[in-house]
DNA sequence: CTGTTAGCGCTTTCAT
DNA sequence: ATGAAAGCGCTAACAG
């Protein structure tokens, strides 16, 4: 290595180090504490000092060193989103509508995954907790008294899943079930299935559609079976058409769009027609299903607003440690993949 | 508001102040310094005292604070990926290649949106400089010099936009563009479309298909035209539809899978059949391109190996300050969305 | 309205 | 191998 000083002679851009405050106070012979009043608390200063600070600040393109804001204030001003999959569709519409709240408050966002494993889960929130003022945690995987303890470090806010203990904001699934179920008597179909995801690692909210499904079901007199998915992707769910087939159901929910997706494409290289054969009903509405062909009847969930009301609740210091339950209704939105029954 | 002191006597978690050095090295009666020590020079202390610090540490539940080793260590620990839009599907990929090389070394991601702007995109930039220790940015549209400036400042690699003042990684869309022309020319097409982004904020990637494309075709003694599209999305595409059919064109070259995606459903809805009446070619494979029907022939491109050789050259000081072009082919994949020529 | 002072939690010479 | 002390850049009392 030569003399860093030749370094800063080259041809590219000097930049020395980055200016402080120091640099600014100095050059107007002031105090460094009336420069960060001056930046931080408009008005409360002679207005004319203030504009010659951020006269020089600007010019000298001085940037707070958040780090350094962080230790004295212990806020980072940068929250924290967990969530199973970063490049799960499913939540895209989520991520935006955190990212917009966190974005037009002037705070940054930080992403996270924890791989729908509780233990990563709690990993990534530990680890986050020390670099952010909050959290959002999308579809916990962790028993709720651990949610809670680590709550006790850091605001956390829980979507698609509910806590009592904690904010949470959730889909209300029943309406959009219900028409959705009716949706279906009234083509005449007698007997449903519910493609779902079982095992020690399902969601909270997989648990819930199930219950939710089968009683509204029942009440109908229809009848309802439950087809276990290895997974929540397109494979899970074109490996599931053999069972859907042999079942003799008429209409089946898929867990969720990706599914459906999966029920589609194993059912046109099977030859099995859909809607013809049987109905089909995804879950979230993720950009590509009305994309697919037939373009796909849905269970839209408005996880746009989901993640902008949980992220709302997060930054405002007087609800993000209150137990709350936000809940916004599911749409119910027919496309092509639902028709009448088969005649058997 | 009660005494405070009220509240950790109260039945949920007491949790106090978070513990820090000082806290193990009480405990211990040993120095802050040497807990710092034991704590990131493993081997450079007495191995029993540091296996105490770490029960302790342990115990307590300790975790840096991350903001007072940024001070006086100048780095973050944590990185910043800038794209146009996280929610497009297009950069899934990516986003997973980078997310996981940058955890598999113990760093944090902090994701953030240029919107396809280069105001934001620089807005972004500067804004997140002061957090991070390195950024990669997506699609860049800041003029390379500005780039260049800001690189200053913090280490910034490049991935989809190439640039020789800076370390950079693109596709290499030579080979594939060539082998889907060819494999046109076999079919029988003799005149093909380019359906592209025009105006000012296009980007680099763009320019850069259109030329070889228009070089390829005219080499092989095809006739190629642009036809403009208003946006690389699913609309912009479905409303290009009529201008495909009025060019007479027999093969089209769709910017992404997106604008290919809106073709398609804009032809089924006016009864026009692809690939019988037009074939078409997506870029970029995302997951939806061989859920779509027909299925997308397409070319793929490698952007999880993107994201993950771009990030570690950010993550190594070595070449994170070094111009380089890293370059990744991109390959052809041949669905149904192509097939011979129409007879005219 | 502005200057002084102390300190956030950690790392890092410099001693010992 | 460990301790002492200074300092990173900023904020926040407390004075004046």
């Amino acid at each position: 290595m030569s003399d860093p000083q030749e370094a800063s002679t080259a041809s590219s851009p000097p930049q020395r180090r980055r200016p402080t405050i120091y640099d600014i106070a100095e050059r107007l012979s002031l105090n460094p504490s009336t420069v960060s009043r001056a930046l931080n608390k408009p008005g409360r200063i002679n207005s004319e000092t203030e504009a010659r600070v951020r006269a020089v600040a600007q010019e000298l393109g001085f940037r707070v060193n958040r780090a350094a804001r962080a230790l004295p204030t212990g806020t980072t001003g940068t929250y924290g989103l967990i969530l199973p999959d970063i490049t799960n569709p499913v939540h895209f519409a989520l991520i935006r509508g955190v990212e917009e709240v966190t974005r037009s408050r002037g705070f940054t966002l930080t992403i996270s995954e924890s791989e729908g494993s509780a233990a990563t889960e709690k990993e990534a929130i530990t680890s986050l907790q020390n670099a952010v003022d909050g959290l959002l945690v999308v579809a916990s995987r962790l028993a709720p008294e651990v949610l809670v303890e680590l709550a006790a470090i850091t605001p956390i806010v829980a979507s698609n899943s509910a806590s009592d203990a904690l904010p949470s904001v959730i889909p209300d699934i029943a309406p959009g079930l219900e028409q959705a179920i009716l949706h279906l008597k009234e083509l005449g179909h007698r007997s449903i299935a519910y493609l779902g995801l079982s095992g020690a690692d399902a969601s909270q909210i997989n648990r819930g559609k199930w219950d939710l499904l089968f009683d509204l079901a029942t009440a109908q007199g229809l009848s309802i079976v439950e087809i276990p998915i290895t997974a929540p992707t397109v494979d899970g769910g074109a490996e599931s058409l053999r069972r859907i087939v042999a079942s003799g159901t008429t209409a089946v929910f898929a867990y969720n769009d990706l599914v459906a997706h999966g029920v589609l494409r194993a059912a046109r290289t099977a030859n099995v027609r859909v809607p013809d054969d049987f109905s089909l009903i995804g879950f979230d509405d993720i950009f590509s299903a009305e994309l697919a062909v037939p373009a796909l009847t849905t269970l839209r969930v408005p996880l746009r607003e989901i993640g902008s009301t949980a992220m709302s609740i997060l930054l405002d210091p007087a609800s993000n440690r209150t137990p709350s339950q936000q809940t916004l209704p599911i749409e119910f939105i027919v496309r092509e993949s639902t028709s009448s029954a088969p005649s058997r």
